[in-house]
DNA sequence: GCGGATTTAGCACAGTCGTGCTAACGTCCC
DNA sequence: GGGACGTTAGCACGACTGTGCTAAATCCGC
């Protein structure tokens, strides 16, 4: 039944091997062969889907940030501003086991697109679209002046990475509870001008 | 001249050559014969001073925090407890030349730690001593209860770690300046309760 | 049922990998 | 000088890599 499933639902498929396989064994281990063992196919059948081992890697890295856009284009956003806040920049944490997946899987190709010039344009890409989000809360929950606004939209896109990757290498020291309550914490100093 | 140069200095400059491979093209990279051809030696040579590629690794991995401690323990520390925060928690992000290498080399070898038993000890090891030292200063800069300390440190610790990966991967954006500022706002807010 | 197109499987090639091993080389001590 | 030893170079092996290519299997419209 070769046309029952379209080209675009293969690729998903395929794309989530990736996953798969660099969460097990690493990017490194992310060959045309294994990633084709791991969804059941032939390393020549994959080629027919994504026809060289760069394609596959860029699609797979793409749909990391289409998930992420998804799920936060769907859920349901509160009206008051830093409530509003708090659950959107939520989407970006790994709280459950599918957004510690992206998270997990998104690391992975960073660092390899520190060499990798066409995963560097993906990243790139993805880079720009969080600091837009930023700038946008940050313009939202505060009244500052523009380089005020500067320093406190890279302070929380740097937090939210910096808490993303910590509970990617110590998933047992960053728990959700604790990059939720970090997060919320942020969140109460960036609106109220209450401290201690 | 093969007594000249002692074991560790040949090690030493292995390790170095491990690191410019890595900068260069990554740790996928960074095999026997690579990192052999980097630092001018066969590689039958170098597995006379490391018999495994596991050990290659470990030893490249383990210079970097030798580094940071060693610079750390160098510098001029001012007695005021937010000068000194400023000034050593400075020595974590990729401000020049040096801790920019650093911090790259760092970025993938945590990335291969997620897949690689050996290289997981030395990143949870430094882990553990960076949670430390963010705890110690949380303690001397501010007054808090033993919960709302916990969630500083990570707060603290979590964005110098974002602050030095947004530096890997996109040194146009974040600047040495940005970083500083944004380090320096988020201790002015510490110390002080004065906000916005 | 059948032709034709598409999907699948698998081989071939040239390259790299980690590592075991041997042979030449250098220097040092006696 | 000569023997011994630490260092260096390099080959060999089996495994894996990405990719080009060809043959088989499968399904579609008719």
């Amino acid at each position: 039944m070769p046309k029952i499933v379209d080209r675009n639902e293969r690729r998903r498929e395929l794309a989530e091997a990736v996953w798969r396989v660099i969460r097990q064994d690493g990017v490194e281990q992310a060959s045309v062969r294994n990633v084709a063992r791991e969804a059941g196919l032939s390393a020549g059948s994959l080629r027919h889907i994504f026809s060289t081992q760069s394609e596959l890697l860029q699609f797979a890295m793409r749909t990391v940030i289409d998930r992420v856009e998804t799920r936060v284009a769907g859920i349901a956003v509160p009206d008051e501003p830093r409530a509003a806040a708090q659950v959107v920049l939520e989407q970006l944490l790994p709280l459950d086991e599918e957004r510690r997946a992206e998270n997990e899987v998104w690391v992975a190709f960073s660092a390899r697109a520190m060499v990798d010039d066409h995963l560097r344009a993906v990243r790139d890409d993805a880079y720009d679209r969080l600091r837009g989000a930023a700038e946008h809360w940050i313009r939202l929950l505060t009244d500052l002046g523009p380089e005020e606004q500067d320093v406190e939209s890279e302070r929380l896109f740097s937090l939210i990475d910096g808490l993303a990757l910590h509970a990617a290498l110590r998933p047992d020291a960053a728990t959700p509870e604790r990059l939720k309550a970090v997060l919320a914490h942020h969140l109460d100093q960036l609106t109220q001008g209450g401290r201690r």
